[in-house]
DNA sequence: TACATAAGCGGACTGTACCCCGCTTTGTCG
DNA sequence: CGACAAAGCGGGGTACAGTCCGCTTATGTA
């Protein structure tokens, strides 16, 4: 193949950048699209890749070009969800948004992010790829909590790992051990506990339990 | 056979629970054993259920009917770690067993818990079975810290959340942001920055952070 | 020991995630 | 404008989790 009047020794690999193409965008949106429908309608377990692909007038293949696993689909379903969670965060108003001091902002993401995964449990379950990187690993709410931590108590905030811990306190027992949403009579009170304890535990990680006699 | 001189007057509570049949328990710890060599040898996400049971020499509903689902099997298998795990928690020596103040234990707890699922990620990680009760739901562990920590803290603990934001803290890292054990040059350091991490949010969680006490 | 009964067993069957590879479309360059 | 590569597409193929139902075997009773 190409013997003939090979003029460049290499055909620019990087002629343009890797940018898709027009198509492909057009079916990506499309597929988020169609799947939204399908989760509102069918519930997230009763989309199959099959059904997806067809709904969308498209093949299987494509499907999974694009979006590699099924738990693919759900995370750009979750991703859209998340950013714009991402958006009030970063711009909203006060104490979530910027221009509250960094516990106050810590407590307010922790009790917005509660309510942000109960509203999206299904979807944030069926986004997780078990043997994958993951979910959670370079998410915006771990690089946000990492920041604020860092700004309240840099001392402790340094290995980078209490960080974690800290959203994994917020983020499991949603995703990992609540059960279905209409599992419980109530699944509101819960969260809302949730959030009590996690302004406990931000209040007491980040200045001690306000040590009585003895400023810091 | 049997019938004749059997030398058993009662049947063992322990071995034989009411309605497992004799072949049935055979069957159970065969198929177990089988399993863990499968592990063993070829990984834990090469192991199928037709392969298991072609290999055990049995059939495949009868390994469905004893294990229900795939993760379950490796529950099974991750089970009979953790049970040796609550022996040196519930009776070993101290600070991680009985007989230290409630908030050494707690630490302790964390760091043996760490390392322990360190040792076990992958086993824990295909145990977890989504859209299922759970893993930790009921688990050993959260029963522990709860017990610990209504001791370090009654007040604070009454709710239970906390005990669960708290091992979803130890936990959450380690199953869902790890990746595979010999992905990083080292994941031991890594536990370990945990571990102190884990020490520090139970030393201040439990008492404001005014401990006197050494800070390694 | 022979019988009745229910628990257990096997493996064919189904539904679905994911792979593969030849064909079509898109974008670029002469 | 025409042709060439590469990116994208389609849908049949594969492997595996989980189900079903008729047959087998263990266990209690006469």
């Amino acid at each position: 193949m190409g013997g003939g009047h090979a003029a460049d020794p290499v055909a620019l690999p990087l002629t343009r950048s890797r940018g898709e193409r027009a198509d492909a965008a057009r079916n990506r949106a499309h597929l988020i699209d169609v799947a939204r429908r399908m989760v509102a309608e069918l519930g997230v377990d009763k989309v199959t890749m099959d059904g997806l692909a067809e709904r969308a007038g498209l093949g299987k293949g494509t499907v999974f070009r694009r979006f590699h696993t099924r738990a693919g689909i759900f995370f750009a379903l979750f991703d859209e969800e998340e950013q714009r969670f991402q958006q009030r965060v970063m711009s909203g108003p006060p104490p979530l948004g910027p221009g509250a001091p960094a516990v106050e902002r810590l407590v307010a993401f922790g009790r917005a992010r509660l309510e942000f995964l109960a509203e999206h449990t299904a979807l944030a379950r069926a986004a997780f790829d078990p043997g994958r990187p993951n979910l959670v690993g370079d998410s915006p709410s771990l690089f946000h909590v990492q920041m604020l931590l860092s700004e309240a108590c840099p001392d402790v905030a340094a290995s980078g790992t209490l960080a974690v811990q800290l959203v994994a306190a917020l983020e499991g027992p949603v995703l990992l051990y609540l059960q279905a949403p209409d599992d419980a009579p109530g699944p509101a009170p819960l969260i809302g506990t949730l959030a009590d304890s996690w302004q406990v535990l931000v209040e007491r990680v980040c200045d001690g339990g306000h040590t009585p006699g003895r400023s810091q």
